[in-house]
Parts: C-alpha cells; structure tokens; sequence
RNA sequence: GCUGGGGUGGCGAAAUGGCAAACGCACCGGCUUUAGGAGCCGGCGCCGAAAGGCUUGCGGGUUCAAGUCCCGCCCCCAGCACCA
C-alpha cells in the first residue's frame, strides 16, 4: 500500500494530458457543442490569487462532467493583457509595458497549469498580440463605417493620476476605478462608440436569457429606459421655450415652476432679462466646480436659485409661473430641464418647501375627495386628476395622453445609457486605427494596412499628451486617400473593447484573413456557459453584447446575444473578510498551497466552502478536511479497484444521480458531500466491489482529476478518464428496500420505524398506531384524522 | 432613499411544505503510536440527572405539518444613487 502523492501524481497526468492533447476542441467532432467561458484574467505583475482558482474549477468540474455527457467542449484560456495597472508598472520599474505583459502571461499559466484545468491550450489568446488587437482594430473601423463610432466633444471623466479618460462606467463614487483618485470633468475631443443605438434591443434580449434575475435586472437599470413626453414652457416676452422632459405629463396643471440645470444654454440667453445676474452667475460658476462627489455628498440639501423677470408659462394653465436653476436637474439627462410638480415629486416637494413655493395638488389617490388634503409629502402615486380643468376625474394615465394632446407634446423615449468613451490617453493598448488629414478629415486605415503595429517608446510615461503622440515615426503618415501628409490618432482604445469580442475569436483563434471564420462561429457560437465574476453585471457584458448584436447585424453572427447561460462566481476574502487587495495585505496565492496539499485537495476545498455564488473568507484550516477524504479514497480506492466484480450498491446509483444534477446546478458544495457520504457507506461494507469503485472514481474525476485518473489507471485501464461516460444511475436500483417511517401526532414527532419500501397507506398507519411512543402521546384520544405521506410519514391528528 | 440578496450550532453550511442542523472544520473523550499538526472509534444546538421539553432574526397568519408559503417589523450585505 502507498501513500497518496499528489506531486508525483498530479505533474504526472498534466503532462500527459498535455502532451495527448486530451483537451482540444475539435472542430470537426460530430457530437454536440458545448462552449464553456470564463472571464479571461488581466495578467497582473502579482500573479493569481485564491479568487481565480475558485471559479476555473467549477469550469473545469463542469467541462470534464460534459465530456462525459458526450459532448464536445470548447473550454480555453486567454489573456486581457493590456491595461494601465501593466503600464504603470512597467514605468515604475523602468520596462516596456510588451516585457511585463510577457513575464506576466507567462507567470499566470504557471500558475494556471498547476491546477490541472482542462484547457484547450491551442486556442490560447492573448489580446495585446498583433494577431488579435488587428481585429480589434479592424472591429472599430466597422464600427465606424456603419456611423456606430464618432468623434465628439464631450464633458469626459478625466483621471489626473493616471492622466487618461475614464467610461462612466469606470468612475465609482467619483473616484476612478484603477487608481481612486479623484475624478474631474472636462471638456475634450474623443472616440465614442454609439451603444445607445442599441439601447432597445440590449434591453429586450436580456430578457430571455439564462441569466441571474439580478444581472438582467441591473442591465435593465443601467439602460434606464423611460417613457415620456418633451413639451414646451414659452418663455414671457421670449421668442423661445423651455423645452422640458416629463413621465408623468398628467400632473401638468400642479407644475408650479420650471427648473433649469445650472449649465442649461438657455441661461446664458437671458442674460438681458434676468434681474439677479449676479447672483445667478455666482451659482453657475459654484456648480461647475462641484465634482461628482461634492454633488452627491450635497444631495441632501437641496440648492437653486431663481432667475427673477423670467416667468415660464404652463401651456396647460397659461399660467406664468417661476423659472429656477438649481443642481438637481442634471444637464446630462433629459433636456436639461424640467416641469415642476412640487405635489407629486419628492424632490421638487423639498425644494419647493425650502424656497416657499406653491404645491399644486391635481391627483388623488382616493377620489373624490371634498377638499384634498394639504400635502405633508408629495403623492407620487397614480390615481384620479383634480384641479386639472375638464380632465378632472380621468385616470392617470388615460390622462398623460389626453394632455399629451391637449398641449401638443410629443411622445418621447428616454434613457440613461450614454454612449461609450472609448479613447484612452495611455500607451498600452490598441491603437486607435484612424488617420487625421488636413484635406480629408477622418480616414480609416485601409483593412490591408492592420494591424496599426505599436511601436515601442523610450519613454512611457504621459506628459500631458498620449505617448504616442510624441513618437513622429509613429504619428507621421500619408492619407491613404489623397497620399498628402496626414497624422495618426495617438490614442488607444479603452481594454473593454478589447474583451468585448474575445469569445468569439476562441471559436477560430488563429484566423489570419478574418476576425473569426463563419463557420466555425457557426460551430461554437454562442457561448453556452459563463462563469464571471459579480461585480462585472454591467461594463463588460452590456458591450459584449452590443458588440454581438453589431456583428450579427453585419452579417457576421447568426445570433445576437453572445451568453445563453451565465454564472456569478463569488469572492474568496481575505481572512479579514475583507476583498484581497495587496495593499491590505490580505491576498493569498495558491501556490504554496498546491505546493503543499496538491492541486486535487485545493480544488475540493474551494468548491466545498459554500454555495458557489457566495462570497467566504479565505479559512485555511479548513483544507485538512479535503486531505483526510482524498487519502481516504487513495487507500479504499487502492485495494477496491482491484476487487471482484459485482452489481453496484444502491447507495452508488443513488450518488450518481445527485452528483451530476448538483454539477449541472452548480452546487459543488453538495455533490462533494455526497462523494463524501458515499465514501463511508462503501468503507463500511464488507468487502470493496470493482464497480462500486470504478463508478466512484468516475464521478470524483471532474473534482479531483489527478486523483482519479491515478486510481483508474491502477484500476488496468489505459485511457483518460476524459474520455469514459458518466456512470448510468438505475433509479430502480437507486431505490432502497427498506424506509424510515416518521410517526407524528399532531406534528409532533413521536417515533420512527424501518419498513418495507413498498408498504402501503393501511400498513402505515397502521404501524404508526401501533407504536407504543405513538399510543403514549395519544394518551387515550381517538385519532381524528390520519395522513399518510408516501414513503416518509404517518401524522396522526387527535 | 430605491432595487436585489440574505439572517439556521463555536465556524463554513445542508434541508422537492414532511425526522432542522446532513457533510466538513474546530473542540472534547478513548484506542493506537518512540512521537504527532498522522490514523481509527465515539461525543458535540439549548435546558434537563433522566424522561422529556425548547430551538432556524422578531411578531402574527395559512396548513394535519412551516427554516421553507403569506402579512408586518428589525438587522446585515451588495448594487444604484437627485435620471424628472
């Protein structure tokens, strides 16, 4: 007998399922697809850390389970290598960016293999190769050629550490996500990608979609779609009007003032007019200065002021009512503007008690009511409307479009996504493939010309311009249109249009005439399963499937969502509890830990802390228990694979079935419990039967492959495990002889008794009357009512 | 504030409306060993000597039966945050 050995075993089976290639997708297999994904790492300089393990696992559990099942798994590997955290420490330790990305691509699969994932290593991408960022770039200029990628003056979230532009979706709290230093708005030119043209669809197909209620949700709320109408207040004695967005048009006749964001264009038109110009530039000039933050840490406290001589008119009432600026009306969203209803809107309620203006109650709850109440908070329900002229007692919402009519607003779809920066001031990224010409403007770079190589720098650090910028070989080039001298856009493109696309490539990663080859996209595509971190619910799965719907627009796809079925892996902590960071010197690499318990013992442990969405703080403790069950099977499993041949136990059949359901359902922590139950019925037997043991090594391969293979192989078979079927589960076998009987009275549980499986409903409850504990908890009454649950129960009511 | 997810032993947790605490960690006792951060056997929610009683954040309800379903409240975590 031999002591389980997870180095010997495990670099052993890793090399050959390397070298056999076990792992590769083929392309020509004629059993069905099934393409696994899980979110490529961002090769940092400080390697992985328990958190990456934890959600390669459950891939690899699930693709070698679906090896079993028969089909044919797409499951690789690539890298998200370029980025500022490698840019940034290149420069502090004084290399190139291309060095760093390299060692650390290189340290990442080190650590990556130790695992013994059954990746397909041949497909491996990494998007900072000009084999792939050439399609990136190719990508935007079909963006651009369909109008999906402009050039706009914009206000942008500038980081000034990291001396680039930042997608709102990147500004958390008004700190930047990278670096957390503050951010500041300013004005600049910049590349945008249209993703609002897409806002309606990306809405209506997360819909259908295997995902977490939550993400859809949290899609759907980043789009932020509402219906509503644009009308125009005129202005008193001003040629124009206050145009203004509103959802709830049938509170109209309560509007008691209009209200302009701070930066409105129409403020700085009436001038002329307003009285207190002063006191209204004072106002401006503090807005602009207030950042994000300040603005949000002063949302309590509402501010404005009135622009004194105007007056708005409600083309409802023809009433002439105030016209305010305040900084609770967001210049970004809407019109700029809006109609106040003070009686049926929080925040125009609390301004307008701190500035004493009149509300305005036109809808009741409860109608009709003889006097309505004076409001101590405004009614922002639906309901029926009063003070509203000839609508008064029409409906809500029959009453948005009867106004609607009335005062000749038009209909109008709002949403909150905005379109995606894409420019980034920095080096390490993919070139912007774009040409500035004096004659021509804009000039794509002909599609024959890609990659836009970029070139290596002496100095990488920004200086208030993109590194690019100060490289004339670089910059300097001919218009590929009139041949005269023209520049190329230094910038680079943000790493999120880099991972908006890579699981397509995966499908044909080494296409050379184009992006990815039609029919093999045919082949894998789309992704069946993804397994991605929680905290990317909006960025990153919001372009990927605008991308997807760009390209099945194109022709190129023929679906338009790209993930059918998604997974959120949950955190591993650090001991603190706390989120790794290495700052809070909490991280834990594991490393040490393969070093020390193996790959296989690792990996269990992972997958048996808890639900699989969950975050746990990392406890390492814990691991000695996976240890015990892996040398518990290495020495029952030694001696029983080579034991006489028999029928498997019931106890078996019964497993196999939990273990696969709960794999398909992705909970490990269970199906790990079972092995484990399963271990100690089969120990406890009077001698080891062949198939119980082969059946058990079968159904503990997907967890701990190394282990498994090692026991199959001293089993006399020769073949990888990746290529047996999962063990059949005989649910007529699954079934055992004899039950545990419950007896209740009352609900109370007053006894049990083994019986017969096949026991009927008399026999029970029989047998239940007939237990003494039973009799005693009776104490003389006669049973009222007897239920009998099949199989499980007897409750007996007196 | 809004939205979503949660609250079960010392800890991680389990439980198609049907024996709450499976499985594991830690801990306690025993056996074995030159030794143990090894192995094996047993114990381990709370009260109680026992019989038995009580227990899934709190309060109600539905049901023969509720951790699970319904109503109200408290607390924790995550996301969004003046989006008209």
């Amino acid at each position: 007998m031999s002591k389980y050995d997870p180095a010997r075993i495990e670099a052993k089976w890793q090399k050959k399922w390397l070298e056999g290639g076990i792992f590769r997708a083929d392309d020509g297999s004629r059993k069905p697809k099934y393409y696994q994904l899980e979110t490529f790492p961002y090769p940092s300089a400080a390697g992985i850390h328990m958190g990456h393990p934890k959600g390669y696992t459950a891939e690899d559990i699930h693709a070698r389970y679906m090896r079993m099942r028969g089909r044919e798994v797409l499951y690789t590997m690539g890298w998200d290598a370029f980025g500022l955290p490698t840019e940034n420490y290149a420069i502090k330790i004084g290399k190139s960016p291309k060095e760093v990305a390299a060692e650390n691509i290189d340290n990442f699969r080190r650590q990556v293999r130790l695992l013994g994932l059954s990746y397909d290593w041949d497909r491996e991408i990494n998007t900072s190769s000009p084999e792939y960022y050439r399609w990136t770039q190719w990508l935007f200029i079909k963006l651009y050629k369909k109008g999906l990628a402009y050039r706009a003056k914009a206000r942008v979230n500038w980081c000034p550490q990291d001396q680039t532009v930042l997608a709102n979706e990147q500004v958390i709290e008004g700190k930047c996500e990278r670096c957390g230093a503050l951010i500041e708005e300013r004005e600049m030119e910049q590349w945008f990608l249209r993703i609002t043209a897409y806002a309606e669809r990306l809405l209506a197909g997360a819909k259908g979609l295997g995902w977490p209620a939550a993400t859809v949700k949290r899609q759907e709320d980043w789009i932020g779609k509402s219906e509503g109408a644009l009308l125009g207040f005129p202005i008193a004695d001003f040629p124009e009007s206050i145009e203004v967005f509103t959802t709830r048009l049938d509170t109209l006749f309560g509007a008691t003032y209009v209200v302009l964001a701070p930066e409105h264009p129409l403020v700085g038109q009436l001038k002329p007019k307003i009285a207190n110009w002063k006191e209204v530039a004072g106002y401006i000039e503090e807005a602009s200065h207030k950042t994000e933050l300040m603005r949000q840490e002063a949302a309590k406290e509402k501010t404005g002021v009135e622009l004194k001589e105007v007056r708005a008119v409600n083309p409802a009432t023809k009433e002439e009512i105030p016209v305010w600026i305040a900084d609770y009306v967001l210049g970004s969203y809407g019109t700029g503007a809006i109609m106040a209803v003070p009686a049926h809107d929080e925040r125009d309620f609390e301004f307008a008690k701190k500035f004493g203006l009149p509300v305005k109650q036109v809808v009741c709850g409860r109608y009709p009511e003889p006097v309505c109440p004076v409001l101590d908070a405004a009614y922002v329900g639906t309901g029926r409307l009063v003070g509203s002229g000839k609508f008064d007692g029409m409906d809500s919402e029959e009453a948005k479009k009867a106004i609607a009519e009335f005062v000749r607003g038009t209909m109008k779809t709002q949403y909150k996504l905005r379109d995606w920066s894409v420019s980034r001031q920095r080096y390490w990224g993919a070139p912007i493939p774009m040409i500035h010409c004096p004659k021509c403007g804009i000039v794509p770079v002909p599609e024959k010309d890609l990659p836009v190589l970029l070139p290596e720098l002496e100095n990488y650090r920004p200086r208030g311009m993109p590194p690019l910028a100060g490289s004339p070989e670089f910059i300097d080039v001919k218009c590929p249109e009139c041949a005269g001298a023209a520049r190329r856009d230094p910038e680079t493109l943000d790493t999120f249009v880099d991972s908006s696309w890579y699981y397509l490539r995966y499908a044909d990663p080494r296409n050379e005439e184009a992006i990815f080859d039609k029919e093999k996209a045919r082949r894998w595509l789309p992704v069946d399963l993804y397994v991605i971190g929680a905290e990317h619910t909006v960025l990153h799965l919001l372009y990927s499937r605008f991308i997807t719907k760009f390209l099945h627009d194109e022709g190129y796809l023929a679906f338009d969502e790209p993930f059918t079925n998604l997974r959120h892996v949950g955190l591993i902590l650090g001991a603190d509890g706390q989120k790794m960071s290495k700052s809070k010197g909490n991280v834990v690499n594991p490393d040490g830990l393969v070093k020390e318990f193996g790959a296989d013992v690792v990996r269990l442990y992972l997958m048996f802390m808890g639900p699989f969405e969950d975050a746990h703080p990392w406890e390492p403790k814990g691991i000695l228990g996976m240890e015990r069950f892996l040398s518990r099977v290495w020495k029952w499993g030694e001696r029983a694979v080579a034991a006489p041949s028999g029928e498997n136990a019931p106890a078996v059949h019964k497993a196999i079935k939990k273990v696969g359901g709960d794999i398909e359902r992705f909970k490990f922590n269970t199906a790990i419990s079972t092995l484990m139950i399963l271990l100690n019925d089969l120990e406890a037997g009077d001698r080891p039967v062949r198939e119980d043991a082969e059946s058990f090594i079968k159904m503990l391969y997907p967890f701990a492959p190394h282990l498994a293979q090692e026991l199959w192989s001293l089993g006399g078979h020769e073949n990888c495990l990746d290529r047996e079927p999962w063990p059949s589960s005989d649910s007529a076998l699954a079934n055992a002889e004899k039950i545990t009987l419950v007896f209740q009275v009352n609900g109370k549980v007053r006894g049990t008794a083994e019986a017969d499986a096949a026991i009927g409903g008399d026999e029970a409850k029989a047998l239940a009357l007939g237990d003494p504990k039973v009799r005693a908890a009776l104490a003389g009454k006669e049973p009222q009512k007897v239920i009998y649950v099949e199989k499980k129960l007897v409750n007996i009511v007196a």
